[in-house]
DNA sequence: ACAGCAATTGACACCGGTATCATACCACCA
DNA sequence: TGGTGGTATGATACCGGTGTCAATTGCTGT
């Protein structure tokens, strides 16, 4: 008797809500026709149509997406995975990944994990079994581990990375050319007049810290400006290393009058440390940074940086993610998988001063 | 015959995932037993247990979330729903929303909105019914609306608030107890000789921002200190509205020697501004701040703030929100709702300077 | 040895969708 | 007018779990 208080009469649903059988019976048609009608699958008749789509208006219906999943094999569900301890980089690639996914009927579940766990990988494969993800997003560093990337391989499970190196097959990545920015960078600060420059890079394990030493060097190279070892120090991508590294290289008997910093975390460490020692910036310092964090252009001097258009990298990424989700690798292959980091500058770059011992 | 390469012989199951049934078939129960040891269900017999339970070892077996969901009408989805733009204090709520969603079977879905979009509310109740999602955290300021909270209950969605002000029934409710902590600083500024003191206030249309004006008015009178009307500026919890309020206060007949912004941000700005106009910190300005963002120990000199223990409220919501899905109320109402943030002391704050015009 | 009872177990319907395939319908053409 | 092919629709099985309830089992007391 429920179910007849329950689904009867114009539409006046009370408890529960509307499934599919209720939106059949009122419109007089089988569920599979508005199954048809949801799917907008062709061979609907025009009058069938419109009936349908006004008793779903009517009862404000809409499916439930466990029982599609059911159907479907899928769950309409995708996780960005990161060990990225850079807040606001995750919120942007967030913020972009769901620009994509909710038009498409996709939601976001969100994974972060610990790098330092040595089960890490086989943890995240797990994640993905037990909930049947349709498909993940890795940031870096994370991304850069061909481990994990074989491991998803082999579980058939849908992935993009989001990677500083080109590593895997367009369908499966987007890069950001971090090789052009620093070159940028280079010819910023030689254009400006340094020569003797210094260089913080990031940690040994990362693909992305040695393509960016690598780039800077060659760069450097190129308009006749040598990067002797002496001048180049090793950080953790902290802000604490990068006030070790600003010691090490300010304390130096050759001190130099710019410093290049693998990441913002570590340039805003060097600036604190050059401001205590009275360095002034940028009159006697040039500093650089690279990612352009919110607190880049919230310190003083505002941080020369460069922006990765995370935002965009978690849109395109998302795009390829959803293509491969419909097994359509063509697609996810002709998306975009390349942008270029602007060089965004602000106040701590000026030419180096004209005395110096 | 697929079916019997499939699933037949040594659990060496080849193509697809298993099922329950695979599990029931080998282990030679029904599928009910099987489902009856998922869930640690009573009444499964010792020789019975110890059996499936191999057979799901040897498999590998997990059941299928999507199945689950709809025979049990829930999607084992929580959602966190924010419109904040600080970035720490969003991961940090997912990070420790996520220490107890894990556990639990329950995963993390991210819903940003924009606050200024007319339509916000209903956006999210639209989500809601859509996705099923068993329940919802909410952040501040978006957690304050009672407008939202209204329509949720209407749907009779599970919801528990991360608030500033007490609000609501302790079950929904998770408060941090900001007028503690504002009292502290007060007695900070007051014990270490401030008598000027300006205040910079959050936007108008936030509860927490008039309760961290109200408690440091209090606080000050309190001490028999007055706040003066002309000694307190409004600002919109940017950077660029602290710059705005710091100019403003500095630049008055009568400048404060120490300054308490309503957050990080806003104070990140008066220090700059400072410093542009060669006012030294601590020693002829003092600055507190408000969260305790990653920044506030990252700039120089380190920010005096207040942690909020974001991680730690993120975690009790969840429990509490994990007792409201499983209609325990009375549990949610067990659950710590109150957490008292912490001054943190770092390099901003000193003695007013001797000589003052 | 057997009734009585609780513990164990399974058959079957059901959750709310989709896929398959048969059927009904319709216009068109020989 | 009857065959023919394409469009529209529905009956039914199925996705992989859980709930219900009846049947079976094993143990106890007498």
């Amino acid at each position: 008797m429920d179910s007849i208080k329950e689904n009867i009469i114009e539409g006046s649903i009370v408890d529960k809500k509307p499934t599919i059988s209720d939106v059949a019976r009122l419109a007089g048609v089988s569920k599979k026709t508005v199954s048809r009608v949801i799917n907008s699958e062709p061979n609907v008749g025009a009058k069938t149509l419109s009936k349908v789509k006004k008793v779903i208006e009517d009862l404000d219906y809409s499916p439930n997406p466990q029982a599609r999943g059911l159907a479907f094999s899928r769950s309409f569900l995708l996780a960005m995975i990161y060990d990225n301890p850079n807040a606001s980089f995750i919120t942007d690639a967030m913020y972009g990944a769901l620009s994509q996914c909710r038009p498409n009927g996709y939601e976001l579940v969100v994974h972060p994990c610990d790098a330092t766990q040595a089960s890490l990988h086989d943890d995240i494969i797990n994640f993905i079994r037990r909930t049947k993800i349709d498909g993940v997003i890795l940031l870096p560093p994370l991304s850069e581990s061909n481990d994990l990337i074989n491991k998803l391989k082999a579980i058939k499970c849908n992935y993009v990375r989001l990677v500083s190196v080109i590593s895997d097959d367009v369908a499966h990545m987007v890069h950001f050319n971090d090789r052009e920015a620093v070159k940028d960078i280079a010819e910023h600060l030689i254009a400006l007049g340094h020569r003797d420059i210094g260089f913080i890079k990031g940690p040994d394990n990362s693909k992305s810290a040695a393509e960016r030493h690598d780039a800077f060097r060659d760069a450097l190279e190129q308009n006749g400006v040598h990067l002797g070892a002496n001048q180049i120090v090793f950080g953790a991508n902290t802000f604490q290393s990068g006030v070790d590294c600003a010691v090490q290289l300010l304390k130096s008997d050759n001190p130099p009058t710019a410093i290049f910093a693998s990441n913002d975390e570590m340039a805003i460490g060097v600036m604190v440390t050059a401001q205590k020692m009275g360095i002034d910036i940028p009159s006697e310092l040039t500093i650089i940074g690279f990612d352009d964090t919110p607190q880049a252009s919230k310190v003083w001097p505002a941080l020369t940086t460069v922006n990765l258009k995370v935002k965009e990298m978690g849109k395109l990424a998302t795009l390829k993610l959803l293509a491969l989700c419909n097994n359509n690798i063509g697609l996810a292959k002709t998306i975009k998988s390349e942008l270029v980091p602007t060089l965004v500058r602000r106040e701590t770059t000026a030419p180096p001063p004209i005395l110096r011992g």
